[in-house]
DNA sequence: AACATATGCAACCGCGATCTC
DNA sequence: AGAGATCGCGGTTGCATATGT
């Protein structure tokens, strides 16, 4: 037997809400607050609608404090920080993003960041200029690299940790996201335990005409020790480790890395590991795509 | 100017999780 | 304990609009 439907799909309206019903459903609520059920909010409302529907436009629209438009840098990189963190979480993600909602995130992720990231054309409009500009940045960064952070954990990284850390996404965006680091400087981490996130590079500034543009580099001494993912001591240059491993994830080929199930994980992760703290002791209930990536932030050393 | 195509985003849908009785 | 009701999330769709040809 189905579930039976929260209300008479044939009987209530679909579609864009109007003016008219926006405003009864803010004042309603404003007056008497949801009453914790959505299903009944729209019979007493006087509302045509279906509770599910009266509660999306209610949170992703007429809520207070909804920020529309444009996203800051700063909200790009917290987004990209948190979606090569824990993925498609749009509700966490849209927590630590005060005014976003989820769907918006989820929106703007799909429709526009994927693309930047991955250094797609954006669109078929895009000017001569934006062009130019993509094709120099392609000429300093043939292939998109993924997530390179800088220093080492002495703890758990915590969601506010990650959204704050010095975390370089795709050189594509590299004159957004490299930002907070020093120029000509190297950034080195050693690594003290198997478990921690950890990546380093060295980055220079390059000869961007606008004088805007930080190139990141690594170098061919930088190796990747595949202790989790691969059990062994198998090694790969950072950069090819990097690449597959951004096509992996941005093309929704996230579970690739994962050759292990969870009860092979579990002794190698560890219990004090920070993957347990991020998704609770038991392991068996986060799902492959919740530790694939945890995974795959494996030690690396520097020689 | 007209048509084709791409884009952006609001809204819908289905399903797992959680709550309530 | 378990069955139904509801919530909340993430994926997907549909349509208005923008842009290219």
């Amino acid at each position: 037997m189905g579930r039976a439907p929260c209300c008479d799909k044939a009987n209530v309206k679909k579609g864009p809400w109007s003016p008219e019903e926006d405003r009864q459903l803010k004042e309603y609520i404003e007056k008497y607050g949801t009453g914790g059920n959505w299903i009944a909010l729209p019979h007493k409302a006087g509302l045509n609608r279906c509770g599910k529907s009266c509660r999306l436009r209610w949170l992703n629209y007429l809520r207070p404090n909804i920020k529309h438009g444009d996203f800051t840098d700063d909200e790009d990189r917290t987004i990209c920080n948190l979606y090569a963190t824990i993925g498609s979480r749009w509700s966490i993600i849209a927590s630590q993003l005060p005014g976003r909602t989820d769907n918006d995130i989820k929106n703007y992720w799909n429709t526009k960041l994927k693309k930047k990231l991955l250094g797609f054309p954006p669109s078929q409009r895009k000017t001569q200029q934006q062009l130019q500009k993509q094709q120099h940045q392609q000429h300093l960064f043939p292939y998109p690299l993924e997530i390179c952070r800088t220093g080492s954990f002495s703890s758990p990284p915590s969601l506010e940790g990650v959204q704050n850390s010095q975390y370089l996404l795709n050189p594509m965006a590299a004159t957004t996201f490299s930002s907070t680091l020093p120029q000509g400087s190297m950034h080195q981490s050693q690594v003290k335990d198997s478990s921690s996130l950890l990546m380093f590079g060295s980055e220079h500034s390059c000869s961007s005409s606008d004088g805007s543009c930080t190139q990141i580099s690594y170098g061919s001494n930088v190796v990747v020790d595949y202790e989790l993912c691969n059990g062994g001591q198998q090694m790969r240059s950072l950069e090819s480790f990097l690449y597959e491993e951004t096509q992996k994830l941005l093309l929704g080929d996230g579970e690739a890395s994962l050759e292990y199930n969870i009860e092979e994980i579990k002794p190698l992760v560890g219990p004090n590991n920070w993957c347990n703290s991020l998704f609770g002791d038991d392991l068996s209930s986060a799902t492959t795509k919740d530790i694939s990536f945890k995974t795959t932030g494996k030690a690396m050393y520097y020689y």
